[in-house]
DNA sequence: CGTACGATCTGCT
DNA sequence: GCAGATCGTACGA
């Protein structure tokens, strides 16, 4: 079933980004549709959160996706290499987002396995955000899309991500963020269950 | 207009 | 463990 509007009108992003482990992001371009269970999140909390780009308030042409309605994509380039996926989560205009930084490819894994270059064996899990975008094929012309349209969204299917398989720990490559950067708003699936938990979904 | 740097990844040592 | 890649964005002059 895939995630309506409603479930991105949240204003707890760090419950949201623990509830988006086990769900399926999905990509349709060009009409090859990849997938992958979500493996690993962050959480980056509105305006008083110091490693967000909304930190202070901040609202540029780049990060203006993240002021407006939940459930949207946020991508942006990171090191003039890498794009980085997120979730805009909203309330009453405060800009939440949650950066996907993991997935395990579960659809069109032969698609993403030759679209990436690399001889990934069917399990292998894509851990880095910058790895997850390259499987889907996420860009930054693809910032700003709606989640509830056609072309990237998530599906609940099922996959229930018990406490004890999650690991949650501070957020990676913020030190700039001065006290924020202690904030445990990184949640992971453990290594070890990853794969079963997805053994349930079929390609 | 100039410049510094980043929510990273890879390959080499 | 560490340096290099590589460029859009943000911000100050």
């Amino acid at each position: 079933m895939k995630l309506s509007r409603a479930y991105y009108l949240n204003g707890d992003v760090i419950e949201v980004a623990r509830d988006l482990l086990g769900k399926i992001l999905f990509t349709n371009f060009n009409g090859v549709i990849k997938g992958g269970m979500i493996t690993e999140t962050e959480a980056y909390e509105g305006v008083t959160d110091g490693a967000s780009h909304a930190f202070g308030n901040r609202r540029t042409d780049r990060t203006e996706v993240m002021f407006g309605e939940g459930g949207r994509s946020y991508v942006y380039l990171c090191y003039g290499i890498h794009h980085l996926f997120n979730v805009v989560t909203n309330v009453e205009g405060i800009p939440h987002a949650i950066l996907i930084r993991g997935i395990l490819p579960i659809y069109g894994k032969e698609k993403i396995h030759s679209d990436t270059g690399k001889n990934h064996s069917d399990y292998r899990n894509f851990n880095g955000p910058g790895k997850v975008t390259k499987a889907l094929g996420i860009r930054t012309n693809h910032s700003g899309y709606d989640l509830t349209g056609g072309r990237i969204w998530i599906e609940d299917k099922g996959i229930i991500v018990d406490p004890a398989s999650v690991i949650r720990g501070p957020r990676i490559g913020v030190d700039y963020a001065g006290e924020d950067a202690k904030l445990e708003y990184r949640f992971r699936v453990r290594e070890g269950r990853i794969h079963q938990l997805a053994a349930s979904q079929r390609q």
